[in-house]
DNA sequence: GTAGTCACG
DNA sequence: ACGTACGTGACTACT
C-alpha cells in the first residue's frame, strides 16, 4: 500500500481568489462561471500533478465563528459577498461532488480550522498533506509532511510553502507567521495587530525576539523609540491579534480521515456539470474514458449478399473510415438503412457488390449522409462516383450554427438531442490502443451512426426551413461538397525535383545564416527556439524588450523589426526565420503530403469549420502557399498542371471584401467610388485627407489601405495603430476621419452590432448565420469581440457565399460548354484551374463573367485573371 | 498538448 | 479603465 497523500483545500479562500482573480465569465445561461472556472483549472492541475489519494474540501459555515467571542469585531467592515460571486457557491458545490471529493463544514469553525485540525491528523497518521487556500495565513501550518499550496493570480500559478521556503522568503519559522500577524495584523479580516507595524518591522522585530510573547517579556530591555511605545501601548491588541491569526487545530470536527478517501472524479456527472457551466476548452481538453452509454435496441445484420431490393429509393448511408485523411485512410465499412431495415457490410463485400455500386451511381436513389464529401472521395478511389446525395447531416448542422464542433456523427447527434450511439472512443479506444473490435461490434457502431443520420434528418430539414436557410443548405452548400470532393480526388501536380532543388538552396542558406548568428552570438544555441532567443538577445546582447509574452520575450518578427538598428544579428535572425519557415512547411511539409502513385497533392477542404462560412484547407493547406515575398512565392514554381501543354489558371476578385461592405452599407461615398471603377484605397485617402487624386501620397494610400482593412475587421484604434506603427490618438483619429468621410458605413456598423444584440446573431448576404454569445457579456473583452466580429462576419461570410456560388456557377457552365478544364482550388477569394491551352481564350472570357455574376451586389464585381505553366507564373 | 511564430486571404 | 485588429493551418520547441 502506497503512502496517502491528502489534500485539503479551503473552499471559500479559492472561490474568492478566483472570483477576483479572473473575469466575470459567464455560461450560456448567464450564471457567473469565473470563480467557479477558477477553481476547476487550479484543481485540475493539482490533481493532475499530486494524484492525492484522499481529499477534502473545507468551507467557512455561517457568519459567527469562536473567535467572534474574543473579538466581536473579527472580520467586521468586510465587503459583503458580492453577488456574482454567491450565485456561484451552488455550482461549485455541484462540481465538487462531481469530482466525488467530500466536503465539509461545521458551525462556529472557519474552514481553515478544519483545516488545521485535519492536517494535524494526518500529520500524526504519517501521512503527507498539500493544503491548498489564497490565503497565506495558512502557510503557518506548513511542516515537513504539510506543505501549504497558496495560489497566485490566475490561479494554477502556485507557490508553495514548505518550512525552507518560508525561512527563504522571511526569515522566519511556520510558527512564526502567526506571530508575524498579531504584529502586523490584517485588514482584510480586520485584525488589527500594532499601529505602524508593517511585514517589514513585523520580521526584523521576531528575527531578534523570536515570537510575541518573549518581545513583551523583553520590551522593558528595548532601546527607547517610537515603535517601543507603539508596541508598549498595543500589547493587548498584538496578543489578541496573534490569537484571532492562530488557526485551531483542535476543532471538534465529526468527519474523520477515513472518510476522505478519493476515488477520483464520476465523469459522466463532472462533464454534465462543465456542460451546464459551458467550461468548453475543459470538456474538450478532457481525456475521459468515453463511458459505455445506453443505447436503445437497433435490430441490424450483417449482410453477406446484399440484393436490389433491400435498396430503397431513400436511404441512409454511412461509410466508416479508419480516420479523417479520407484520400488514404482504410475503409472500415457501410451501413444503410430506411429506418425499417438496416444493414452493414465490409468494404470488400461492397465493392464485389454490382447493386449498390450502380445504387451509389444513381442519381434518382436518395442517400442521407453526414459529410458525404469524405464518402465520395472514398468511393473516387475505387471507381464509384456517388450520385444523389438529398442529404448531409454535417453540413446541415453546420449552417444550423457554425459553431458546432466535430464532425464525428455521435458528437453531432448529440447536439440534437440523439444519444443512441457510442462514442468512437468507446468502441475503438484511443492513441495508441486505438483498435478496430470485432466486426460485430464495428457492424453495430456504423449501423447506429446511419440510424442516426436517418432519425435526424427530418428535424434537422425542419430547422433549416425554419431558419430561412434551406436555400444556403440546400442550393449552395450541398452542391459545393461534391464539387469540392472532385476538386481534391483530381489533386494538383507537384513537381518534386523544383522544391527538391530548392530545398538544397535553401539548406545552404540556412546554415550560412546559422553561422552567422551563432558567431554573432558568441555562442551556439537553437535559433528556432523562442526561449532560447529570447535569452540571447535580450540578456546577452543586451537589446530593449519591446513585448512580452505570457511566457517570455516575445521575438515576433514585429519585434524584431524594431529591433533591427539595435544590432546586427537581428536581420539574419529576420532572414533565417523566413527561410526555416520556407523550408520545414513548405518543401519538406509539401513534399510529405505529394501522393507517390499520381505526384499530386490532396487536400482536404473543410466545409464546415468557419464560423464565418468560409473554407479552411488541410494536409497540405493550399491557401496559404506563400506569394507576399519573392522567395517564398517561388514555391509555386513547384505546382503544376497535370498535363502536358496544359495550364494554370488563376482569376480572384478584386477588393471582394470592400465591395460587399458597400452593398451591405449602402454607403453613398463608397458605392459611387466601386461604380467609378476608382482604386478605394486611393479614393480612400482622398476623403479621408481631402485632398484631389494626384496629392493622394504612397503613404497617405498605404494608411487609407490599412483602415479599409480595419474597417473590414470591426475596427479598433489599437489594432489600427499597431499595424501603422502609429499612436494610438493619431489611429483613433484616422477612424474619425473615416467614418466621417463613410457615414454610411458608420451606420451599417451601429446597426449590425445593435442586430446582434437584440437577435443574438449576425447573418449573411445569404442567410448564413453566427451566433455571438458574448455581445452582452458584462466583460469587456468578450463584448468587444463580439461586436468586431458582428462587424466583420458578414463581410466575410458574403464574400464566402459570393465565391461558394461562383463555384457552383462555374462548375456548371464548364460542364455546358463541353470544357476540359477543371477547377482545382479556392483560396477565398480566387479559383484556380488547369486548362488545356486551346480553352484558354474561352476562360477568360467566361470565368470573369461567371464570378462577376455569381450574386449581383449594389456595386460591380471585379475580377482579374492570369495564367501560366506554374502557379507562380499565373500572376 | 500548448505556446509562439508565421504563411495565406 | 478595460486590451484588441477578422478568418485560418503547420511547424518547432517544450512541458
Amino acid at each position: 500500500m502506497t503512502k496517502d497523500k491528502l489534500l485539503l483545500l479551503d473552499g471559500n479562500s479559492l472561490a474568492y481568489r478566483a472570483f477576483f482573480a479572473l473575469p466575470l465569465l459567464a455560461n450560456d445561461s448567464g450564471i457567473h462561471t469565473n470563480a467557479v472556472y477558477g477553481f476547476t483549472t487550479m484543481l485540475q492541475k493539482i490533481l493532475e500533478e499530486e494524484k492525492p489519494t484522499k481529499m477534502l474540501v473545507a468551507f467557512d459555515a455561517g457568519k459567527t465563528t469562536f473567535r467572534h467571542d474574543s473579538y466581536g469585531e473579527y472580520k467586521g467592515g468586510r465587503q459583503k459577498t458580492p453577488p456574482e460571486l454567491s450565485e456561484q457557491f451552488p455550482y461549485l458545490r455541484k462540481l465538487i461532488d462531481a469530482y466525488q471529493i467530500k466536503r465539509y463544514e461545521k458551525e462556529l469553525y472557519e474552514a481553515d480550522d478544519i483545516i488545521g485540525t485535519l492536517a494535524k491528523q494526518a500529520e500524526n497518521e504519517k501521512m503527507d498533506v498539500i493544503i491548498v487556500s489564497g490565503d497565506k495565513d495558512l502557510t503557518q501550518l506548513a511542516t515537513d509532511q504539510v506543505t501549504v499550496y497558496i495560489t497566485r493570480k490566475g490561479m494554477t500559478d502556485i507557490e508553495k510553502y514548505t518550512p525552507t521556503h518560508i525561512e527563504e522568503k522571511y526569515g522566519l519559522s511556520p510558527s512564526q507567521i502567526i506571530d508575524m500577524k498579531g504584529l502586523m495584523g490584517d485588514a482584510s479580516d480586520n485584525i488589527p495587530g500594532v499601529p505602524g507595524v508593517g511585514e517589514k518591522t513585523a520580521i526584523k522585530l521576531l528575527k531578534e525576539y523570536g515570537s510575541v510573547e518573549s518581545l513583551y517579556e523583553q520590551i522593558e530591555d528595548m532601546k527607547k523609540s517610537k515603535m517601543k511605545e507603539k508596541l508598549v501601548e498595543n500589547e493587548e491588541s498584538a496578543k489578541l491579534s496573534k490569537k484571532l491569526a492562530t488557526i485551531f487545530t483542535e476543532a471538534p470536527i465529526d468527519i474523520k480521515l477515513e472518510d476522505l478517501n478519493y476515488p477520483g472524479p464520476n465523469e459522466e456527472e463532472l462533464l454534465n456539470v462543465w456542460q451546464e457551466l459551458s467550461f468548453k476548452s475543459l470538456i474538450e481538453k478532457s481525456d475521459f474514458q468515453a463511458e459505455e452509454i445506453e443505447t436503445a435496441e437497433l435490430d441490424f445484420d450483417i449482410a453477406q449478399e446484399v440484393t436490389e431490393d433491400m435498396l430503397k429509393d431513400v436511404m441512409a448511408v454511412h461509410v466508416e473510415i479508419e480516420n479523417e485523411h479520407y484520400h488514404s485512410c482504410r475503409v472500415l465499412g457501410f451501413a444503410f438503412t430506411d429506418g425499417a431495415e438496416t444493414f452493414y457490410l465490409s468494404f470488400e463485400a461492397m465493392q464485389q457488390n454490382e447493386a449498390i455500386k450502380n445504387w451509389l451511381e444513381d442519381e434518382t436513389k436518395k442517400k442521407y449522409m453526414s459529410d458525404s464529401k469524405s464518402a465520395q472521395a472514398i468511393l473516387n478511389r475505387v471507381g464509384i462516383t456517388l450520385r444523389g446525395v438529398e442529404f448531409d447531416m454535417l453540413l446541415a448542422a453546420y449552417i444550423v450554427n457554425p459553431a458546432i464542433s466535430g464532425d464525428d456523427i455521435a458528437t453531432l447527434a448529440k447536439e440534437f438531442g440523439y444519444t443512441d450511439i457510442q462514442a468512437n472512443e468507446t468502441i475503438y479506444g484511443k492513441g495508441a490502443k486505438w483498435a478496430v473490435p470485432t466486426e460485430k461490434v464495428l457492424a453495430e457502431h456504423v449501423s447506429r451512426k446511419a440510424f442516426a443520420i436517418w432519425s435526424l434528418q427530418p428535424i434537422l430539414e425542419e430547422k433549416l426551413k425554419e431558419n430561412e436557410q434551406f436555400a444556403l443548405y440546400y442550393d449552395l452548400e450541398l452542391p459545393l461538397a461534391s464539387i469540392l470532393g472532385s476538386m481534391e480526388s483530381k489533386g494538383i501536380k507537384v513537381d518534386i525535383p523544383t522544391l527538391e532543388k530548392m530545398g538544397e538552396d535553401l539548406e545552404q542558406k540556412i546554415s550560412a545564416l546559422e553561422k552567422e548568428i551563432h558567431d554573432l552570438a558568441g555562442e551556439k544555441f537553437n535559433i528556432n527556439s523562442p526561449k532560447q532567443l529570447g535569452v540571447i538577445l535580450f540578456e546577452k546582447l543586451g537589446l530593449p524588450v519591446v513585448k512580452k509574452t505570457k511566457t517570455g520575450y516575445s521575438t515576433a518578427a514585429d519585434v524584431l523589426e524594431k529591433l533591427q538598428s539595435e544590432h546586427k544579428i537581428v536581420q539574419y535572425i529576420l532572414d533565417y526565420r523566413q527561410l526555416a519557415k520556407l523550408q520545414s512547411t513548405y518543401i519538406e511539409g509539401l513534399m510529405k503530403e505529394v501522393h507517390c502513385e499520381d505526384s499530386k497533392v490532396h487536400t482536404r477542404f473543410q466545409q464546415a469549420l468557419t464560423s464565418t462560412g468560409r473554407l479552411s484547407s488541410t494536409d497540405p493547406n493550399l491557401q496559404n502557399i506563400p506569394i507576399r515575398l519573392e522567395e517564398g512565392r517561388k514555391i509555386r514554381q513547384a505546382f503544376v498542371p497535370s498535363e502536358e501543354g496544359w495550364v494554370l489558371f488563376a482569376a480572384d476578385y478584386s477588393q471582394i471584401e470592400l465591395r460587399v461592405l458597400a452593398h451591405m452599407s449602402n454607403d453613398e461615398a463608397l458605392v459611387e467610388a466601386f461604380n467609378e471603377g476608382m482604386d478605394i484605397h486611393t479614393r480612400t485617402a482622398m476623403d479621408v485627407f481631402h485632398v484631389s487624386e494626384d496629392e493622394v501620397t504612397s503613404n497617405m494610400r498605404r494608411a487609407a489601405k490599412a483602415v479599409n482593412f480595419g474597417i473590414v475587421y470591426g475596427i479598433s484604434d489599437y489594432g489600427l495603430s499597431q499595424s501603422l506603427n502609429i499612436t494610438r490618438k493619431e489611429a483613433g483619429e484616422f477612424i474619425e476621419k473615416y467614418l466621417e468621410s463613410f457615414p454610411g458605413v458608420k451606420e451599417y456598423m451601429d446597426t449590425i452590432v445593435q442586430e446582434a444584440k437584440l437577435k443574438g446573431y449576425v447573418t449573411t448576404i445569404l442567410n448564413r448565420r453566427r451566433y455571438l454569445p458574448d455581445i452582452t457579456s458584462r466583460n469587456f473583452n468578450l463584448r468587444s469581440f463580439a461586436e468586431r466580429t458582428a462587424m466583420n462576419t458578414p463581410i466575410q461570410g458574403s464574400a464566402a457565399d459570393i465565391i461558394k456560388k461562383a463555384m457552383i456557377d462555374m462548375d456548371a457552365r464548364l460542364k455546358d460548354e463541353g470544357l476540359k478544364s477543371k477547377l482545382l482550388l479556392q483560396v477565398h477569394d480566387e479559383l484556380i484551374f488547369e486548362a488545356p491551352k486551346e480553352e484558354i481564350e474561352i476562360l477568360e472570357r467566361i470565368v470573369p463573367e461567371v464570378m462577376e455574376h455569381a450574386i449581383e451586389l449594389a456595386v460591380p464585381l471585379k475580377v482579374d485573371f492570369n495564367y501560366g505553366h506554374t502557379w507562380y507564373d499565373a500572376k
